[in-house]
DNA sequence: TATATTACTGACCCAAGAGTAAGTTAATTG
DNA sequence: CAATTAACTTACTCTTGGGTCAGTAATATA
């Protein structure tokens, strides 16, 4: 490797520093998870030293969160306005709400970061309180006003608001697990798609050919 | 703290250590995980120092493995038989075999293991290898026939088998996964089976209250 | 060109925890 | 009651990685 005689050998990139590192961070927390990620790494990957890490994130926990920050929150919001200017059937909001989701996180390395918390949020206190207020709480408001939605305009059966969000997002949240617990559970990446057209399918028909006249809860 | 002037500071007990290491060990990687949970903690645990620990296990992963092998590997062996002189309709098999991981894992600290899985396959990869043999792919075989079997009986449209089992288990691990993430993604305790009857209920019936006819794959 | 400023480096400190092995003590045996 | 065995302990080594800070070199300024 020859060095340009007179490139310095580093240069002074003050505005430019912190998107870099956040970008090497983002792939380094996706790849090895949070405690297992080396600072060293993260910063050698963004073409500077640990020292200058520290100079723009004063800790780990605060570079994740602003990881966090910059990547998954803005997508929230982009979900919410879709939501509220839609006018369709419940079957069409619940099909485009599980596509975009998955198009923006599943499908991208984002779904790493989901990954991450569910994997490690016992062991980080702080960040499980930070992730649950700024991402869970409301994307569960999201889901759960889309089904009151649709039963208020009769096509979704009584359901409790408490549960059934979650059983909905379930095969969607193992999915982006799946993908990124390298080794297990491996599935077929053609299959994904399949995937996601499956959870859509069983959640709007059910598994059964004839399906029993539904209980009212 | 007053000891017994006659009582010895150790007792030799070398058959009933391993017993004891391991349900400390189980406890601790349940609570904790793989690693963040310390010898030196499961040691004390049990009793011993961790010197003694080392005795009976050569390293934190065989300790993990024996752990495994002694808790869930045995239920896969029951519920294979189980299924094997089962002579009912599809749905109650389904129930049946869903209420019973859900008595003998989910609802157990059990459970704890299948998160730490799931949480640290991708940084231990030999563990992640031993699992996937040992548990998940009987566990994904037993799903498959069982859909297979309701298939061939009439009470089951035709599903991809690579893909249907996944769905279908999806938001009982989830389930489990949740009760194990501190803080994140709580469920209130009183709603378990409530989740679990959904769970079974959605498979069956399907979320909709006019489920469209089932197109055939 | 000289001086000041500050972005950046890299060698360091320190805590934590897996694994080790020499030594200690309970039990066993003749 | 020795003498022997082996279960158990204790104190150690070694590595890893978050965080720090004194110093260095690129740039701005005069």
């Amino acid at each position: 490797m020859m060095s340009c005689p007179f490139k310095p050998r580093w240069e002074r990139r003050k505005d430019a520093r912190p998107k870099e590192l956040l970008a090497a961070a983002l792939d380094h927390f996706v790849e090895r998870g949070f405690a297992a990620t080396r600072l060293d790494d993260v910063a050698r990957a963004a073409g500077v030293s640990k020292g200058t890490l520290y100079l723009y994130f004063s800790s780990k926990e605060e570079l994740f969160k602003a990881v966090v920050r910059e990547s998954v929150v803005p997508m929230i919001g982009e979900a919410e306005g879709l939501m509220g200017q839609f006018t369709g059937t419940s079957e069409e909001l619940l099909r485009l709400l599980m596509t975009t989701w998955w198009d923006r996180i599943g499908n991208t390395k984002l779904s790493g970061l989901t990954k991450l918390m569910i994997a490690e949020a016992g062991n980080f206190p702080d960040l499980a309180r930070f992730y649950q207020e700024e991402v869970i709480d409301r994307g569960d408001k999201l889901v759960a006003s889309m089904l009151e939605r649709g039963m208020a305009r009769g096509e979704i059966r009584q359901l409790d608001l408490e549960i059934a969000p979650r059983i909905l997002i379930a095969p969607i949240i193992m999915m982006m697990v799946w993908k990124h617990s390298q080794g297990v559970c491996q599935i077929d990446p053609n299959k994904l798609d399949a995937y996601l057209e499956q959870c859509i399918e069983m959640a709007t028909h059910g598994l059964f050919v004839k399906p029993t006249p539904t209980p009212t809860a």
